[in-house]
DNA sequence: GCATTACCGTAACACTTGTTATTCTAATCT
DNA sequence: AGATTAGAATAACAAGTGTTACGGTAATGC
């Protein structure tokens, strides 16, 4: 009947990913994908209607990503919040880019921090039990505010500014887990 | 001789600034910038060399813009770093696209922050002279760890994600400080 | 082997960007 | 008043964007 694609859609969703990664979010462009994949522009809108379509994909699967980099990243801390703050931390240091689009962007279909965080396995829920089993008086309260500490580090890794290794987070974390 | 210039420097520099603190640096093009004086394009390359120049000077123009609303923001806290503080926070959160430009953006040009922070008159210098004469034992890893927090809490408020007033600012770093 | 038909490359449209060439305008000197 | 000349408006260029029209290509059913 008909010919066959070449070029299927997780071509185009999964190197558009890579370029949001390596060059970032505003470089995702109809032809520079295309160039990436190595077609012309013409199967991207064969499989999506526009590249508002493409782009809302590509922030889906950054969110996914993060979900599986703290999945993925070494439980060493010890105390709560310490290994979503490192895997935070880590994060935004490694792959800049995708911290930018996924915390700090400005898009309609945005998720919230925490939804991210959260995620469907509960990840802060599971932290602030852990913190009121631990004694913890308020740890709604014990949350935000090493939130506010870890989104900074993470924030200042981005423009160069200060960057934590993973042990000196470690440390920190603890710390200011303990002062609370 | 010749014609009398209808177009000044500054109408193209302020114009240029305002837009950047209402609709973003990205937004800062050249037939905006002109459409916001009332001319054309032509007097802005008259007065600059190109549009790098003029984002140079707007951006210039955001450091020193931050600088006077440290200077003219009222002295309420009580700790170290606090008025420092409090003052990066309500920046964020009442001037966002110039806080984006300033302490997120990656421009060439870029200052680092504690050099934005500590301008002509040494603000951070100051508070860790302040901290020291009040017993703080290490006050320049004082400095480090509450800026974590600052800055966290600034860039959060940034997506909408934490927002502080200042009176609630104010506690925090106080109790921040005083878990130090 | 041939018709069918989805796929894909080429080319174009309409728009935006920085930048520049050209032409017109107006202020000043003579 | 008229010549001079810098300033500014118009228009264009080249490059880039999303998007679409068109036409060639290739795989499948017959």
């Amino acid at each position: 009947m008909a010919r066959k694609e070449s070029v299927t859609i997780q071509d185009i969703l999964e190197n558009a990913f890579e370029m949001t990664r390596e060059e970032g979010f505003a470089n995702v462009t109809a032809r520079k994908v295309a160039a990436r994949v190595g077609c012309s522009t013409q199967p991207i809108f064969r499989v999506y209607k526009n590249m508002d379509e493409l782009w809302g994909e590509v922030y889906k699967k950054a969110v996914l990503f993060f979900q599986d980099y703290y999945d993925l990243f070494p439980r060493t801390g010890t105390v709560p919040f310490s290994n979503l703050g490192m895997a935070y931390i880590a994060f935004a240091r490694e792959e800049k880019n995708l911290f930018r689009l996924l915390f700090l962007s400005e898009l309609p279909e945005k998720k919230s921090l925490y939804e991210i965080l959260n995620g469907e396995k509960g990840n802060v829920l599971f932290e602030i039990n852990k913190a009121s089993a631990m004694g913890c008086a308020n740890p709604q309260g014990m949350f935000m505010r090493m939130w506010l500490f870890i989104h900074g580090a993470a924030c200042m890794s981005l423009t160069g500014d200060y960057d934590l290794t993973d042990a000196e987070t470690k440390k920190l974390l603890e710390q200011e887990y303990a002062n609370g």
